[in-house]
DNA sequence: CGTCTTTGACCCGCGC
DNA sequence: GCGCGGGTCAAAGACG
């Protein structure tokens, strides 16, 4: 019973300048348009979220778990990291005009599952059960029709010069293939907490080598470890956020449930996720 | 000695 | 069937 089953995914579909463009799927409405929410303030240079991002992410008291918020502009700014574009987008992978959720898991193979965003309702749990054991791999990976990977996934892209971006987290890595057509790896690493079945996926970009890409695979069914010595304040601190930026993108990313589209500013190709709204990592902050 | 990385083998779906 | 590519396993190492 792993309550991370909750959000199903989406297709990671690939095409030749890509590998990655997710959608991940959660019940939620389609995001509301404040393009001037978020502004990126050049005279911060750790993080450029805007204060009254900050300030909302860490107040809950005006974000339902309903609430979805665009983000336009950069996200992260710094030395080190960017985030290198961010816009409200569409639905369409392939067309990102129009203003509306998830409708556009599309394409999935696996895409039996999902109706689309309004018919939320009928979640259907049973959708990933198979990761409940780790261990045995053998034939029973049944759950034959559902077969494959049906966890929530999404990812995003950082400019840094480590791969090794903290997250909060304690990962093992178990594999690293040669990515197709790239002279940089790809790094498999699965939640070291016992039960929980996260993965992420780390590589450098195909063409340009400053950009990290990170895809995280499911939901952890437990709190962030070391919960990072310190409280909410010190997270935000700059001298916080200078050695943790990837973390906090990460949680300030699915605090918000957002839709956005990355866009590599040398090859304008964009990566579009959409990211739920989850509060969980909150309680383990102070 | 526990934990995490390395790395080739293996598995599996898919296209030819 | 075969090969390829993406993903995973697991034995052996590295490290503290
Ligand atoms: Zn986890």
């Amino acid at each position: 019973m792993l309550s991370s089953d909750q959000g199903f995914a989406f297709p990671i579909t690939t095409d030749q300048n890509y590998n990655i463009n997710p959608f991940v799927y959660n019940n939620y409405q389609p995001p509301l348009q404040n393009p001037n929410q978020f502004d990126h303030d050049p005279n911060n240079s750790h993080i450029s979220f805007s204060n009254s991002l900050l300030s909302s992410a860490f107040d809950m008291s005006n974000c339902s778990t309903s609430s979805e918020v665009a983000i336009c502009n950069n996200i992260i700014s710094s030395s080190n990291i960017e985030v290198v574009k961010e816009k409200l987008i569409g639905g369409g992978e392939n067309n990102p005009e129009t203003p509306n959720s998830t409708a556009s898991f599309s394409s999935q193979e696996g895409g039996v599952e999902e109706d689309s965003s309004k018919s939320k309702k009928d979640l259907k749990l049973k959708a990933c059960e198979e990761g409940s054991d780790g261990r045995s791999k053998n034939v029973k990976a049944k759950t034959k029709e559902e077969k494959k990977q049906r966890e929530q996934r999404f990812a995003f892209m950082t400019k840094s010069e480590v791969d090794n971006l903290e997250d909060g987290y304690r990962w093992r890595k178990y594999g690293q293939k040669a990515v197709k057509n790239s002279p940089f790896p790809r790094s498999y690493y699965r939640c070291t907490s016992q039960k929980c079945s996260v993965k992420k996926r780390i590589e450098r970009s195909y063409q340009d080598p400053s950009v990290v890409i990170t895809t995280y695979e499911g939901q952890h069914n437990h709190h962030s470890p070391a919960t990072i010595r310190g409280s909410a304040a010190a997270m935000l601190a700059p001298s916080y956020s200078r050695r943790h930026h990837h973390f906090l993108a990460y949680y300030l990313k699915k605090c918000f449930s957002l839709q956005l589209m990355l866009i590599n500013k040398t090859t304008q190709i964009p990566l579009i996720t959409h990211i739920s709204l989850n509060f969980d990592w909150m309680t383990t902050v102070y």
